[in-house]
DNA sequence: TTAGGGTTAG
């Protein structure tokens, strides 16, 4: 009978199979009878709290954390800091920086932090945007030893808030305080300075880091100047660099480098070479991905206004096993509309979840955006109707253009009908409506209709819109 | 635990 009890080694497997995770959490907290009152592995914590964390089902996540830190003041193995850092990173993937920072203290990991978990926390914060000051002050309260990839972080971030003087600061003080740069340093900074524009300077690191450091480039490094290259307009260099990183026996060529080609060759005209970038990849076992694919239809859309050649590259994209995105889709669907072409637009919208991608608030905003450029308004009327089915509100812009083209049909059934829905939405712009109103409405309809939208912006009304 | 590439609107 002890045999067949349900132990850990049960329920962490079970955790292991259930895909579900609300289903996963109902079987964490009543794991089937067992004879003896059920003890929790620290396995079976650890497969729950990272489950609920990709899941991001927060709160049950927060309430496991803490029966996990009762249970783990007691002796026994502490949870490690793996774990901790899978929560902090949800919380920075899911721009909650507060609960980030509560984490890293959390009593449910009794255990010293390490420059790992600190590492994280800066890093999900860099996530949620925060400035760099913040994380030197998370880095000065911690009380940490800083290793390499605290200061890769923090160059990154001094970086995104535009000063490469701030990561070059940075990049001196790791070597006074003696900690070694690594290839991720030096391809940070070359980031920097290429989009700084700093190109000179970044072809200078790269001799450098050999140099002085011996640290050879890798792809990262590569990818980075190519792409400051094809920005200050010389793809020729770019393609030259390409060719500098395959004769180096100690470089993969991967997709990301293609990528960064094929907009600029476009741009310049020179979609031939596109192709024959395609099939060099081929030859060398590259699988192009959605980034190349996306480049290409952008190529064809806006630079090309080739449209049989975007429909052929999405064909590509379903033969090859590569899914199309919204972005995808919406590039097509912008490049249409600014045509004129809102007929083909929608018809390739309405064929998007066929072809298994939803289409999201940008597609509808631009094809009713499309629409109402056409002065297709009734046609529009019907976008409307599911964007608001769907809680998408339009633009500022395309609810106000939107108005006023009703507003000229003359149809006062329809404006307040149209006024309703964009209300639902909170797309209603009381320049727009109010201008529409005075427009085409005797006084009492207008003064029903203030009173309705007034109710509306109350939150108190819907009803009044059926 | 950290770095590169593509794309839609506003």
């Amino acid at each position: 009978m002890a045999r067949n009890k349900f132990s850990s080694y049960h329920l962490a497997a079970a955790l292991r199979r259930e895909l579900d995770p609300a289903a996963a959490l109902r079987l964490f907290l009543n794991p089937p009878a067992s004879a003896t009152p059920f003890r929790y592995s620290l396995r079976c914590y650890d497969l729950i709290i990272c489950r609920l964390a990709a899941a991001r089902l927060f709160p049950a996540m927060e309430s496991i954390l803490s029966r996990l830190a009762s249970s783990s003041s007691s002796s026994g193995p502490r949870p490690r800091e793996q774990l901790l850092c899978r929560v902090i990173s949800a919380y920075g993937r899911a721009r909650l920086p507060a609960a980030a920072r509560r984490a890293f203290t959390h009593p449910a990991f009794p255990g010293r932090r390490t420059a790992r978990a600190l590492n994280t926390l800066l890093h999900a914060l860099l996530d949620c945007r925060a400035p760099l000051r913040d994380l030197l002050v998370v880095c000065h309260d911690a009380g940490i030893p800083p290793d390499a990839c605290t200061y890769n972080i923090l160059m990154r971030a001094a970086a995104a808030s535009g000063s490469v003087d701030h990561a070059r600061q940075l990049f001196d003080e790791m070597l006074r305080r003696g900690i070694a740069p690594t290839v991720v340093t030096f391809g940070t900074l070359v980031a920097a300075l290429c989009d700084a524009g700093q190109l000179e300077d970044a072809f200078d690191m790269k001799e450098v880091m050999v140099r002085q450091y011996d640290v050879l480039p890798n792809a990262y490094v590569y990818t980075s100047l190519m792409k400051g290259l094809c920005e200050k307009g010389d793809v020729d260099a770019a393609l030259r660099l390409k060719e500098e990183m395959a004769g180096k026996a100690d470089l993969v060529l991967d997709s990301a480098v293609y990528a960064t080609l094929v907009r600029p060759l476009f741009r310049v005209g020179r979609k031939g070479a596109v192709v024959g970038l395609l099939e060099e990849m081929k030859g060398r076992g590259i699988v192009a991905d959605r980034a190349v694919y996306n480049a290409m239809l952008a190529g064809f859309c806006k630079d090309e206004k080739d449209f049989g050649g975007a429909f052929a590259v999405l064909d590509d994209m379903r033969k090859n096993g590569c899914k199309a995105d919204a972005v995808s889709y919406n590039t097509l669907v912008a490049g249409l509309c600014k045509l004129g072409r809102w007929r083909d637009a929608s018809e390739l919208v309405e064929d998007m979840p066929r072809r298994g991608c939803h289409p999201d608030v940008v597609t509808y905003r631009m094809l009713f955006d499309g629409m109402c450029a056409a002065g297709e308004f009734l046609e529009a009327n019907q976008v409307l109707d599911e964007m608001v089915f769907k809680g998408f509100a339009p633009s500022k812009d395309g609810a106000q253009k939107f108005v006023e083209g009703i507003e000229r049909e003359g149809d006062v059934v329809l404006l307040e009908s149209v006024l309703c829905r964009l209300a639902k939405v909170n797309a209603l712009v009381s320049s727009g409506w109010e201008k529409a109103v005075s427009g085409v409405l005797n006084e009492a309809t207008e003064l029903r209709l203030e009173k309705q939208l007034d109710s509306l912006r109350n939150h108190s009304g819907f009803d009044q819109c059926n």
